[in-house]
DNA sequence: AATCCAACGATTTTT
DNA sequence: TCGTTGGATT
């Protein structure tokens, strides 16, 4: 119910929304979602609905839990706040699930069985990890790749599943079946480092509320009022630390669009949002459908698309600004043709004024860049790629962190191994094996089982020698915490062990940009209070420095492009077998479709004003020229609303290619698998295929086969299992 | 310890 | 096709 007076004296900061806005910020009591479709002012809302409770003084900041996805949402939120309340934002707690969780274990460590300044793993360390038990336990790395492992254990924690709750999930097949026992080992090797990886922070929440009801009594005092961004790519983890929270005040807001659900793939559920009446009875929905950003023409469109898909909570977006410019659609013969065309027009538009910063490209996959990055240096159009590896991803930085994390938390097994003989100090495979032989023998860390080491002698004078200058470092080093400056200390730590020396002599081309990136390092440190804050931020916060405000266009991927918008928007590669993407249809059946329709609608709203849609008829994929057909979707895109520029002799002049894609379907890319069946016919059994070679097959992925009888196959798809299918429509892969 | 070659695989990605 | 990776070789 909304208590504001609709009509005059409302104050200033609620006077510019539209009603359901102002809906959505005054309806501050019990469960609230707030389905906002894209360019609706969502942002806007949340905002204003955090200061409308500041204002209205039903809590302070202090009791208001703001829940976002990412470091820059969270930023954003932050600073717009901080724009109309001041500084009492700081008392907030806002952030991202992660950020917010790893304060909350921080304060209650014990409970987890933990210590306050436990490490939070990155992806390479867990997996490093992973790799080391599977070598323990004799485990092929080979058929059972540590990232096979290391996925489903962290989609078992995205769905709040500790060990001891998997149960007879079919993913615990893997690792010969014994992946449930690697997840426990996991587990029990993190607590032994005193660390944990990213689904732990929110795990070890919840452990930690459901068996300290003192501990959750203090946070349900806490936040009286709690608020979610993106809820709709929230994971089950996320929703039930939500829900333990939120159990007692039942004020909690979400805010998402099961419309822009992309990342089931990696954890999201959005059953979360769809469910979200069921979960929360008594629920108030409000639908955020007034669009202020795109054009009527490419809004229909992306509405149009969307239709297509079952499983969603439904809005109709729609808009105050009539007409504008249809979706372009543009076949053309390759991804050449496909680079060229979207080089030159994006040439005109730069002539018609249009400012390259205001234009993007999105593609499905990485790889997709490189055709147009080439045409774009040709033609010398500045542009710039939005995602690459990260500042704290490199080698040189990753190593500085391993020192910094032995010096502020011992027990880092993972970060001492990277280091201990880098630069080379003679300490190497035998001496670091012995090292983990006493280690686990005697159950404590490397750097403790080094420091027992120099004691004996049980290594050569010079091994031992090796080892007893890096454990004096270390324990020096330690000794300077208190009283040095971390920045200083930093500095002394690279240059006393020897590490910026090592690229110093080094003789490749990227040593000078290493030394550089070192010093930027050092100079980071500066902004954080000592060595943890620091290397917090490295794990929670690993976002790339801010796009420079030059005038480019930016080439990214659809995931990478969310939340964004732009003027003009290049929709490339809408073809079968690119995008939907085969591997989301294999994994996840008509889901993985669904989903891909999302990415496609979420494409299609990031423009304003134009949008164009490309598909070539012949591309070349993994070095292989593949034939290829429209993408379902171009056939989805209401006609009304498209303006077909094909060139003559393509597909035709006409539209009609339009209504054939869906018939296509499954061959795309692909040979044919008629002209193979037919093959099969003449030539009977096919003898090209035997036990144990790879293929693939059109509907189920990739496999190997385990059996041949006449015709027929026996494969073992490596994501739908063992199935029996037609020769005919499997290939070599 | 460095370097070379063969094999493999190849969406999307934040924390 | 091409980049990464791991084993083998020197």
């Amino acid at each position: 119910m909304n208590t504001m007076p609709e009509s005059a004296a409302l104050p200033a900061y609620l006077a510019n929304l539209n009603p359901p806005q102002l809906d959505a910020v005054t309806s501050t009591e019990g469960p609230l979602l707030v389905l906002a479709g894209a360019g609706t002012g969502k942002t806007r809302v949340l905002i204003t609905r955090v200061c409308h409770l500041m204002v209205t003084r039903k809590a302070f900041a202090g009791q208001i839990l703001a829940v976002t996805f990412t470091n820059k949402a969270a930023a954003e939120m932050r600073s717009r706040i901080a724009a109309i309340v001041g500084d009492s934002v700081e008392a907030m707690w806002l952030g991202t699930f992660h950020a917010l969780a790893a304060r909350i274990l921080r304060r209650h460590a014990e409970h987890a069985g933990l210590k306050p300044n436990f490490t939070i793993l990155d992806q390479d360390d867990q997996i490093r990890l992973i790799k080391q038990l599977l070598a323990a336990e004799n485990i092929d790395d080979k058929k059972w790749p540590a990232r096979v492992v290391h996925h489903v254990i962290e989609r078992w924690k995205d769905r709040g599943l500790t060990p001891d709750k998997v149960g007879t999930d079919p993913s615990g097949e893997i690792a010969g079946g014994r992946a449930v026992e690697l997840y426990a080992m996991y587990q029990e090797r993190l607590k032994t480092l005193n660390a944990c990886d990213f689904g732990d922070l929110l795990l070890h929440n919840l452990t930690i509320f459901q068996t300290r009801p003192d501990v959750l009594a203090e946070y349900h005092k806490r936040f009286r009022y709690m608020l979610v961004d993106e809820y709709q790519d929230t994971n089950v983890a996320q929703y039930m630390w939500l829900r333990i929270l939120a159990q007692q005040s039942r004020n909690l807001c979400c805010v998402g669009d099961d419309d822009q659900s992309i990342y089931g793939w990696r954890g999201a559920e959005v059953g979360n949002i769809l469910r979200f009446e069921k979960d929360f009875p008594g629920a108030k929905i409000v639908r955020l459908e007034q669009n202020y950003r795109s054009s009527e023409h490419i809004l229909a469109a992306a509405s149009g698309l969307i239709a297509h898909n079952r499983a969603r909570l439904g809005k109709t977006l729609w808009t105050a600004e009539a007409g504008g410019e249809r979706v372009t659609v543009r076949p053309v013969w390759d991804g050449e043709q496909e680079a060229n065309f979207v080089a030159d027009e994006i040439e005109n538009l730069q002539r018609a004024g249009e400012k390259l910063g205001d234009i993007a490209i999105l593609v499905r996959a990485g790889f997709q860049t490189r055709e147009f990055e080439e045409r774009f240096i040709t033609l010398g159009i500045p542009y710039r790629v939005i995602g690459g590896p990260r500042f704290y991803e490199r080698e040189e930085i990753r190593d500085a962190i391993a020192y910094f994390r032995v010096i502020v938390q011992p027990d880092d097994d993972l970060a001492f191994e990277r280091i201990v003989n880098k630069p080379r100090r003679g300490i190497g495979d035998a001496t670091v094996q012995l090292l983990q032989r006493l280690a686990r023998a005697r159950g404590m860390p490397l750097l403790a089982a080094a420091e027992t080491i120099v004691t004996t002698d049980e290594l050569k004078p010079a091994a031992r020698n090796a080892v007893r200058r890096v454990v004096e470092d270390f324990a020096r080093w330690r000794g300077q915490v208190e009283r040095a400056h971390h920045a200083e200390l930093a500095a002394t730590v690279l240059d006393e062990s020897g590490y910026t020396r090592m690229w110093q002599m080094d003789k490749s081309p990227e040593k000078d940009g290493k030394l550089e990136n070192l010093k930027e390092l050092v100079a980071a440190l500066e902004e954080y209070d000592d060595l943890p804050a620091f290397l917090e931020h490295v794990s929670l916060v690993m976002e790339n420095a801010e796009a420079a405000p030059a005038d480019m266009t930016s080439l990214m991927t659809l995931h990478a492009a969310k939340g964004l918008e732009f003027g003009t928007v290049f929709l490339p590669g809408w073809e079968e077998g690119l995008f939907p993407h085969p591997r989301a249809l294999d994994d996840k059946g008509e889901d993985g479709l669904e989903e891909e329709r999302r990415l496609a609608h979420v494409g299609l709203t990031r423009a304003r004003r134009r949008a164009y849609v490309t598909f070539a008829a012949n591309r070349r994929i993994h070095g292989m020229w593949q034939s290829s057909v429209p993408s379902r979707f171009v056939a989805e895109l209401p006609p009304d609303r498209v303006d077909v520029k094909s060139e003559p002799g393509l597909w035709g002049d006409g539209p009609q290619f339009a209504h054939e894609p869906a018939r296509s379907f499954g061959y795309g890319n692909r040979r044919s698998p008629l002209i193979e069946g037919r093959a099969t016919e003449i030539g009977g059994r096919r003898s090209d295929l035997s036990p144990g070679m790879r293929v693939f097959h059109q509907k189920f992925g990739y496999g190997r086969v385990v059996a041949t009888e006449s015709g027929k196959l026996e494969v073992e798809f490596e994501h739908s299992g063992l199935k029996h299918v037609m020769e005919s429509f499997v290939e070599k892969a």
